[in-house]
DNA sequence: CACCCCGCATGACAAATGTCAGAAGGCCGA
DNA sequence: TCGGCCTTCTGACATTTGTCATGCGGGGTG
């Protein structure tokens, strides 16, 4: 047999890091060279392993996992990138097969799936999730233009009009249209009912 | 050694599931005896074995983790309730020690942790992590009377005034007082984020 | 019983928001 | 080069919110 597969883990939860780096070192032929609970972390221990494959939660504090990916892609070339992630946004999906990701699947597979899904990838295959295959085409693209989705990103927490406007250096006046249109195309009734649908279908 | 610990497990994710249950095999004193997905399918699950220690997810589609607890106290008074969590909101750890639960600890802790909580659980202690607490604690308790939260809760999706009226079968004035006061309580700036806060504390 | 708080309502006002029309400059593909 | 789209702005308007004062009835507590 050839040398095994050096993986790279991080997700934020340690119980389920810990666990789940028990299960696939009962491969014998995968082999967890480094772990990581943070997007910079995750970033700072490729650099000093190199492994060959990259195991991401889609969501960590710091940089979430396309993040990560998207630097990695940049840095280490040849560390193929594997996304795991709980909910799974259609929108997600996209932006991480954008950032040359290999794999993307939902933590309800098992283990076993998991561990084949690794060597897929490894072998320089590509692995999506057909469920989330599946939403993600009929989801579609994103009506919204950059400046659409960047106003709607902003006002997502609640924030008034005049503060959008600050933060993304426009007139009020502007921030109010680019809204009004976004909410418009979503078919919403307000803006706070278009971030939310922005939201469900990975647009933000 | 008297017998050991059997266990219920029930999270939604198969792969923190599955690699839970055989890292809590690793210790000779705990032995998992069923598996769920659902909040239902954890109460059939306990009903069927009667476990000692029920280890519940929070997040679980049909039915939350406190649900559950609730539904189990009365059915199997003897099994002892261990909620784990991904994101702990102070309140739900209020209404899960209202519900009986006899521990709750987020999901960064290591396993081996887990392992030993579940020994204290079991052996008739109670276990809070001491950071979630410490939240709750400064938390506090909600400053909201009961329809506030509750026209609070109508408007977290967004909808407006009228629409949030009729659901509550209030008038659209009433609504806008409750809304109002609400967000003054909360110290927001308008509803939304008054939502925002409300959900971070745990008071919805 | 008087008092206070809560639920519920109304009315009025100021501020924020949603919507529309119009206009200027930049960039890109036909 | 022309038309079309995106970005950015302004101004005006209707609608929706947020805020406040005030009123009434009910359920406790002192």
């Amino acid at each position: 047999m050839s040398s095994p597969v050096r993986l790279l883990l991080a997700d934020d939860e340690h119980l389920i890091r810990g666990a789940l780096a028990a299960l696939l070192s009962l491969e014998d032929d995968l082999l967890v060279v480094a772990e990581a609970a943070t997007g910079p972390e995750a970033l700072a221990m490729a650099r000093a392993h190199a492994p060959d494959v990259a195991v991401l939660d889609l969501q960590m504090p710091g940089a979430d996992g396309v993040r990560v990916a998207t630097s990695l892609r940049a840095e280490l070339p040849d560390c193929r990138v594997l996304i795991v992630t709980g909910h799974g946004r259609p929108g997600h999906l996209k932006r991480a097969l954008a950032a040359g990701v290999r794999g993307f699947v939902p933590k309800t597979v098992s283990a076993q799936r998991l561990a084949e899904i690794i060597r897929t990838v490894h072998a320089g295959n590509r692995y999506v999730d057909p469920e989330l295959a599946a939403d993600a085409i009929s989801a579609g693209d994103s009506p919204l233009t950059a400046r659409e989705a960047e106003v709607l990103e902003l006002a997502a927490d609640g924030a008034p009009v005049t503060e959008i406007a600050e933060r993304a250096a426009l007139s009020p006046g502007t921030v109010r249209n680019y809204l009004s249109s976004a909410v418009t195309k979503l078919g919403a009734e307000n803006r706070h009912t278009a971030v939310r649908l922005a939201r469900e279908r990975g647009w933000v």
